[in-house]
Order: C-alpha cells, then sequence, then structure tokens
DNA sequence: GCATATTGCTTCTAATTCAGTAGCACAAGC
DNA sequence: GCTTGTGCTACTGAATTAGAAGCAATATGC
C-alpha cells in the first residue's frame, strides 16, 4: 500500500488540510503521534501506551504515519520524524485548551 | 445519550487531552469542525461540505460536538461556540503546517 | 549449544462503526 | 392544497476496529 495506491480519504480536493485531517481523523492515530512525543517507543510500549490498543491497528496506523512521514523506525523504537515533532509543537496550545474545555464541561 | 452515560475514549485517564484526541479522532469529526469555520451552516449546507457525508453519521457528530460545547445549533444553522472557534484559531497552524508537508511529499 | 524471553508483527473472527439510500414530519411560500 | 426545503430517522450492506492467539526472528541466560 501506498499514497498513490490508495490516496488519503478528502484528498481528492487537492488540498492538504482535507488530506492531514482525514489522515488524523482515524481512531488512535492522533492517540499514537501523540504519545511519541515524549521520544521513541517500542512496537509493544506503544500499544501498552494506547491501552492496549489492538496490535492489528497499531501497525495499520504505523504504516500510514510512516508513508506520511510523520514517524519513522529507527533502532529504538518509532519516532517522530522533524517534521512530526513541529506537528506536536503545534499541538501544545491545543492541550492546553483542553484544559480548560474540560473545566468547562464539568462545571456545565 | 450524554457524556456521562457513555463517556468519550480514552477518557478513563481523566487527561482532558485523551477525551479531546479520542473525539476529534472519529470520521468526520474534525472536517464537520472545520466546516464551519467560515460561519453558521445549515444540515444539509453542512452534509454537502463535508461531500455527501451521510446524513446518520453527521446527525451523530453533531451530537457529540454539541455535548462537547464546541458547536451549537441556532437560528441560522450549525455554528461553532465560541470556544469552539478558539479551537479553530489554534488549528490555523496546523493548516499552514499541512502545506509545507504537501509539497514534502510531492518532492519525496 | 540450547532453552527462555522478548519483540515486531500476522491472522483470524466477532463486534462496532460507517456508507448510502429512502423517506418522514414539519414549516414556509404560493 | 400543493410544492419546496429543512432537519432528521430507519434501514441494509460494506468497511473498519476489537480482541485473542500465535509465529518468526533476535536477544539473553546458562
Amino acid at each position: 500500500m501506498s499514497l498513490t495506491d490508495k490516496p488519503v480519504r478528502g484528498s481528492k480536493s487537492g488540498r492538504p488540510i482535507m488530506a492531514l485531517l482525514d489522515l488524523l481523523g482515524r481512531r488512535w492515530t492522533l492517540r499514537v503521534v501523540w504519545e511519541l512525543r515524549g521520544g521513541p517507543l517500542s512496537f509493544r510500549a506503544l500499544q501498552a501506551a494506547c491501552e492496549g490498543m489492538s496490535p492489528s491497528v497499531l501497525n495499520q496506523r504505523l504504516a500510514e504515519l510512516r508513508e506520511a512521514l510523520i514517524i519513522e523506525a529507527g533502532a529504538d523504537g518509532y519516532a517522530l520524524t522533524p517534521r512530526g515533532r513541529e506537528l506536536m509543537v503545534l499541538f501544545e496550545p491545543i492541550h492546553r485548551w483542553a484544559e480548560s474545555w474540560a473545566r468547562a464541561q464539568r462545571a456545565g
């Protein structure tokens, strides 16, 4: 499987953001990338970090994210690429947003 | 259905970011919120904007996002809440990231 | 050398989720 | 009353995910 064989859903528009929203809008994808923000993790460590997600789906997500050049496989397991780290930096404000969002929900 | 009846996947940890990553990691969710960034849209307009996504799933996503206080239903259709708009502002850098990401993929 | 453990991953079936079509109930316009 | 548009539900089949089991390859201990 490659991105040319099986284009990311929504990428027909040619708008990169659509391809990205689609890629990240698959179950566990955001979570997997998030768990790698602290450093490389082995397949099984990653699976455990994601609260025991099934290995078949994990393997699928890893393949998709590697093709997207967001993560890569190295000697010490899977790690974010420089580009992937850039993306995770952009998620930090969202992390903070989520904190106040949770407070509002408890209040609401 | 409510967030207390059926907690967001991954929210067991009590970490808001997990609940958020899980909520947004459902098919079409990110896309729906993204399409609302320009202003309110009716149910059918939203469906069309999402390239004809099925009404059953759209309705489900709208319910989830309303419970999450990210969108709300008004006189002129569905719209982002102030909080939802805040979130979309945080996605703008990600939008820009996606542009250079797409260029890298075409080059790669 | 040989058993043991660990790792990355595959395979399979069942359950859940999503896609796609059809159409209902309601409201406004005419 | 009839048409048009809207939000939404109901249903069936297709795709995706969950969950368990286990295999091949590499490391580790003895």
